[in-house]
RNA sequence: GGCGCCAUCGUCUAAUCUGGCUCAGGACAUCGCCCUCUCAAGGCGAAGACUACGGGUUCGAUUCCCGUUGGCGCCA
């Protein structure tokens, strides 16, 4: 009764952890540290060819910079290892052994090409179809098949008039009759177990007590509870979680959304933000709350408050809530010690020139950070650092006119005979020029910040203007009115 | 083809288990107003769901049951 709770992911070292890999470890993990127990990482590399270690990195990467650690792995050990399936080939085979002597399993020389005909047979009249072959060929057939080159694949005997029952902790109680299932395969013709045996033999011997997967394996869930009563195995618990779905309403696929966790790591989404985010995809607290950090969601999370039904997934909250996180739930240190990389790497300052200028970077950072959705989004901040950028040729055209250009003229003139270049003194002149003219701030403020910065949009005129500095201002404004007098000429 | 899972605003969801508290609550997105030099951020507000459809059960159903439809998935 007093069983330790143990959990576990398996994902396949693809080179790709996405979104709904990192969703499923997100929910194993919560349930886990709610419940004091083992958090788990096996690798399912059966079917992969290339160097599974290599891809596996992928793996350790995304679940090391979402925050969930695990306690057992391939990298950390643990007394149920090995935690790579391809290493574990010998117990699979010792397991199929004892099913075949037990006779709970044949061998299938059925092709694959014959099992696909009878299947479109019968499908084609509409009857229901399920593979079992056990006395469908002689010895003298089997032998000359062999001979022929087939090899078999390893079925396991279902019984037809069994009643496979279970408690899913999300669903409820599912159902299932053995004459619905066919003898599935256990080994497949290459010698490798499929998914649904190599499970049942590793979550057994690895002692997990509740597995929570996605939805599409409930449908696999009464095989492996045969298995698990021929083996002489008790059974675990289980919870299967809806799946996340794309905005097409299909599976999420690498062509449509589904990305690497590690890709939203470059783009800058904080980890903290991704993970509040996921929790509330397909589950809640019960109540209003939604911005809660991993502490808040371990003490908060149960699989009784899982939402059975599949999700859209739809990034746009996500990139609130990571601006949230930017803006309220990170400190200003936390926030430049984020986004530096994102300044360097685009380019705009050499890092022997950073580390110069770091309070002046630190400043732009500042101003532009409840306008980040994402870190990298600091790109849109090209003009503090340099004199070459585009400018938006919708807002030249509102501001470069006969009235801007005349304005700007003559204020530029005060600017150039102002001394201390600061927001403050920037702001004074401007408001006074357009007192004594008597004009609007801002019908001189939008042209200008179109001349200096290309674009209508951005932080507050003084302050951008300062930190560009009075050269770099008085530089651009001069090139705009030459490029008016060129068009106007 | 068989079997399984699912069904509340555009999206994520609350209320559903334990029927009346709901002319269905919150968040994102959208729109409007305020703040304001613009854009964000922030504040306020609006719009948005006959709870997929159809039957039951009941005095009463978003909530329980059945069917239909649709979506998703499993069958080396």
């Amino acid at each position: 009764m007093n069983q330790e709770i143990r959990v576990r992911i398996a994902p396949s070292p693809t080179g790709f952890f996405h979104i709904g890999s990192a969703r499923t470890a997100l929910y194993n993990w919560l349930f886990a540290r709610h419940n004091n127990g083992k958090f788990i990482l096996r690798i399912e590399d059966t079917d992969i060819t290339r160097s599974s270690k290599d891809m596996t990195k992928i793996i350790f990467d995304a679940l090391t910079w979402l925050g969930l650690d695990w306690d057992e792995g391939p990298d950390k050990g643990g007394e149920y290892g090995p935690y790579f399936q391809s290493e574990r080939k010998e117990i699979y085979k010792q397991y199929a052994q004892k099913l075949i002597a037990q006779n709970n399993a044949y061998w299938c020389y059925c092709t694959p090409e014959e099992i696909e005909k009878e299947r479109n047979e019968f499908f084609s009249k509409k009857m229901n179809w399920q593979h079992r072959c056990r006395d469908k060929f002689t010895q003298d057939e089997i032998a000359h098949r062999e001979k022929s080159g087939i090899l078999p694949a390893l079925r396991f005997i279902v019984p037809l008039d069994k009643k496979i029952l279970f408690n899913d902790l999300i669903h409820g109680t599912v159902e299932k009759i053995g004459a619905d299932m066919e003898d599935f395969v256990i080994i497949k013709s290459d010698g490798m177990p499929t998914y649904n045996f190599a499970c049942v033999i590793d979550d057994h011997l690895m002692k997990i007590s509740h597995i929570i997967r996605g939805v599409e394996h409930i449908a696999n869930t009464p095989k492996q509870l045969l298995l698990y009563e021929a083996l002489g195995f008790s059974a675990p618990q289980f919870a299967h979680l809806p799946v996340i779905l794309g905005t097409d309403k299909k599976k999420l696929s690498k062509r449509l959304g589904a990305r690497s966790v590690l890709d939203y790591k470059n783009e800058g989404y904080i980890p903290e933000a991704l993970i509040n985010f996921l929790a509330l995809l397909g589950w809640s607290p019960g109540n209003d709350e939604e911005i809660m950090d991993s502490r808040r969601l371990i003490e908060l999370f149960s699989l009784e408050r899982i939402n059975p039904a599949n999700a859209i997934y739809d990034e746009t909250k996500l990139d609130w809530m990571n601006n949230h996180y930017i803006i309220n739930k990170i400190d200003e240190k936390k926030f430049l010690e984020l986004i530096i990389p994102y300044v360097l790497n685009s380019g705009f300052i050499t890092e022997e020139d950073y580390k110069k200028k770091r309070e002046w970077v630190a400043q732009i950072c500042l101003l532009m950070r409840p306008r980040l959705k994402i870190l990298k989004d600091i790109v849109k901040a090209k003009y503090f650092f340099t004199d070459e950028f585009e400018y938006e040729e919708k807002a030249l055209h509102k501001y470069l006119n006969d009235a801007s250009i005349t304005r700007v003229k003559e204020f530029k003139i005060l600017l150039e005979s102002l001394n201390n270049f600061n927001a403050k003194s920037i702001e004074d002149s401007l408001r006074n020029f357009c007192a004594e003219k008597s004009l609007k701030p801002k019908d001189l403020i939008h042209p200008l910040r179109v001349y200096i910065t290309g674009t209508e949009a951005g932080p507050g005129l003084f302050e951008t203007m300062e930190l560009i500095g009075k050269d770099s201002c008085m530089k651009r404004i001069s090139r705009t009115i030459e490029k008016y007098d060129q068009r106007t000429n």
